[in-house]
DNA sequence: TATGATTGTTGCCCTATGCAACAAATCGAG
DNA sequence: CTCGATTTGTTGCATAGGGCAACAATCATA
């Protein structure tokens, strides 16, 4: 579909477009013959052989294996030859630079993870300078060197508030401030390769859309339960930064303390994971609890724990509610380590939320297969999901040369085909 | 701009789509000539010669009066034609169906209001046929007949809730329920002339987006004061309309009651218009208040006011922290008619924005200028923005008509140019 | 075996943009 | 006043992409 925003389309564009959407189709919808290629994307299917045939040129597209005949067990008319994304094609590489940890994972064309490494890091000690160096080097250390030069983009995340241009405000659990780290990214990362920055929280957002397979429709609301509460927003899959990057710092919406009337505090000291655990050792009367400890008593209905699993139930309902308020989710998705606490109270949470609000919608809520490589995985699916689509494809067109000033350049030569 | 949905790209939608661009600029700029429209849109002169010469023929664009010469006075070389919008080329029609009154307004192609008209009504006994009915009587009332065949689509808007598809779920207000309003009208608008409906609350968002000339990116926040509370969520100029079309609904969003601690209430009950003035008469021990009579007291510092208003002050704080922690807007503009207070408070209400979050990020507030005519001009609007993006340019290409079943008719010559 | 259905390919047409050259219109310098 | 510089609008041609129709290939079914 066009969308003429204040900017034309030019001829070239239309195959760099239909390329495009045939690699979406496939990446979405599975293989599919030239037909069902021509059906699905209204073309014809004169158009979609000739399309079909530059993407086998450009290595992105194979013919399946002979499966064709499995899929479709008995239909009229010449059978057609199935094509499936070539997944070695391209990569991605996604970076986490956490408190305690860096990670890096390699993707392939189709999304799926293909390599991970971990490393053991001091977030808090280290300059922002050094932990772009580090975290890049780990990152071209995990990516095989035969694949690099394949690789097609790479994605930073960090627990930061950034702007934009990925602009760092300030990180407080990183301890940075005005940090631009694309700029040092740049410095480390190889030549030209295309680099984006996102928060963590929203990189989460984006990994569990493609991970979790949930529907790219509609809004969605993520929700990211660790020591600090994050949220991430995404309408018809396209990611709400806000302002100023920070859509979704639920953590400081305020919520009533239950415990003292009147008083309100930030939703991240009441249902954080710190705070969990703070108030259950504190009610054990020990020094410190561990989650695991904490849901297995959860499970077995210890009152204390009880106890405090129902306080968090209630303000979790209570935050569910302030923002389907607002922007009305279809779907919400719960991640994050304290997320696993969801499945033992989701009863008690539906009917705190039916209690506080009286029209009654659904708020679905899921919990999805939370790893330690999501946010990671989902900073590689940012770059994923620019290669599919037609901001990773160069420059609008050359801003049309004046008359006589003929630029002697052969740049019509640097069109290296519309995808790559 | 290009994006891929699942659709691909004619050659045919590229004229479309640069027709439609140059209208666009033309709408968002102003009078730009041939060479303006080229840079703008990147395009070459002589494209956008022929898009011209096109929209010409069409009647949508003519050459501006002589006054080429004064808007760039001394410039070297030859002297551009300047284009302008044909205001009087279609005209589109908006409706409000409210509880007290029916209200039409006519715009034109510019997005100006060139006729309009409010009729009373009594929407808790009108059934909603009835309602239709009378409605789009007065609308068809108010439209010249000879502007009635130029009328490019209807917008209807309503205190109701409803889906995607202008189902209405509920509308508490006018007693409606699991109402089928396009399907109602339908039955009394001329022929095939497009029609949408939206809540009221997001047509005065369309509304104020146009008539503020609000920059129509990043996230804006709209609140409409009046007995209830309702917000509208724009990002990039697109409204967002949530999983069950009741984003937005921030009038139930739950806030301190600042006299009974402990206590949450919904924010229309504290910040609304009928809950503030029963506050202000209330104290007065008098029966009933008006609002101007309400605002001069405010404005004279009587203590009675001022408490009020400072209530009102902290609330409003409140509501926009706990909406900035979600979607961080950009702008938020204020409307309906007690945002009229807002100027004589908005001191206290930065301080208070300022006192609840610790990090500081700026929200700023900006008060439109309310008409009772905002909601209806809104549902014009959305007409006027369908008819200037690809949705309003029929079907996407008629769906590839299979091999030897050659439709004989000639459907080839249905194509009265891309727009109209 | 014949028929129908579906797929993939090929040649041709239409359309839209890009490009380069040229005429037109205006300003400023000499 | 004339000439050059500069910008605009137009025109003819080239390029490129999708639509269309016809045809061969392939499979199921009668």
């Amino acid at each position: 579909m066009l969308d003429p925003g204040l900017t034309s389309v030019s001829s070239r564009r239309i195959r760099q477009s239909n390329e495009i959407a045939v690699l979406r189709a496939l990446h979405r919808i599975g293989p599919l013959s030239r037909a069902d290629l021509a059906r699905t994307l209204r073309l014809n299917r004169s158009s979609s052989g000739h399309i079909v045939a530059s993407l086998l040129g450009l290595g992105l597209v194979r013919e399946t294996a002979v499966a064709t005949a499995q899929a479709e067990p008995a239909r009229v008319g010449r059978p057609g030859i199935l094509f499936e994304l070539v997944p070695d094609a391209v990569f991605f590489l996604g970076i986490e630079i956490g408190v305690e940890h860096i990670r890096a994972v390699v993707i392939d064309l189709e999304g799926r993870i293909v390599a991970h490494r971990a490393e053991p890091f001091d977030g808090i000690a280290t300059p922002p300078a050094r932990a772009t160096e580090v975290a890049v080097a780990l990152a071209l250390d995990t990516i095989a060197p035969e694949r690099l030069g394949r690789c097609e983009g790479v994605g930073v995340t960090a627990p930061a508030q950034m702007d934009h241009d990925g602009l760092v405000r300030v990180a407080p659990i990183l301890g940075w401030r005005a940090v631009d780290l694309p700029a040092l990214l740049r410095q480390v990362v190889p030549e030209a390769l295309p680099v984006m920055v996102e928060n963590d929280g929203n990189a989460f957002a984006i990994g569990a859309i493609y991970g979790h397979s949930a529907p790219p429709v509609g809004v969605t609301l993520f929700l990211v339960l660790e020591t600090g509460v994050g949220a991430g927003i995404a309408i018809d899959g396209a990611l709400v930064r806000g302002g100023h990057g920070l859509a979704g710092e639920i953590g400081h919406m305020l919520v009533p303390d239950w415990a003292e009337a009147g008083r309100m505090r930030p939703l991240e000291t009441v249902i954080g994971l710190e705070a969990v655990l703070a108030a259950y050792a504190a009610g054990r009367g020990v020094e410190r609890s561990t989650l695991a400890e904490f849901l297995a008593r959860v499970r077995d209905r210890e009152p204390a724990a009880v106890m405090i699993a129902e306080s968090w139930s209630r303000t979790l309902a209570f935050a569910l509610v302030q923002a389907a308020r607002l922007i009305d989710p279809d779907h919400v998705v719960l991640g994050g380590s304290l997320a696993a606490l969801y499945p033992l109270v989701s009863a008690r949470v539906i009917a705190h939320v039916r209690a506080i609000q009286e029209a009654t919608f659904p708020i679905p809520a899921i919990v999805t297969h939370q790893s330690e490589w999501a946010s990671a995985f989902g900073a590689a699916c940012m770059l994923h999901q620019r290669f599919l689509s037609l901001e990773g494809q160069g420059a609008p067109d050359r801003p049309s040369a004046p008359d006589g000033v003929a630029d002697g350049a052969v740049d019509n030569a640097g069109d290296d085909g519309p995808v790559g």
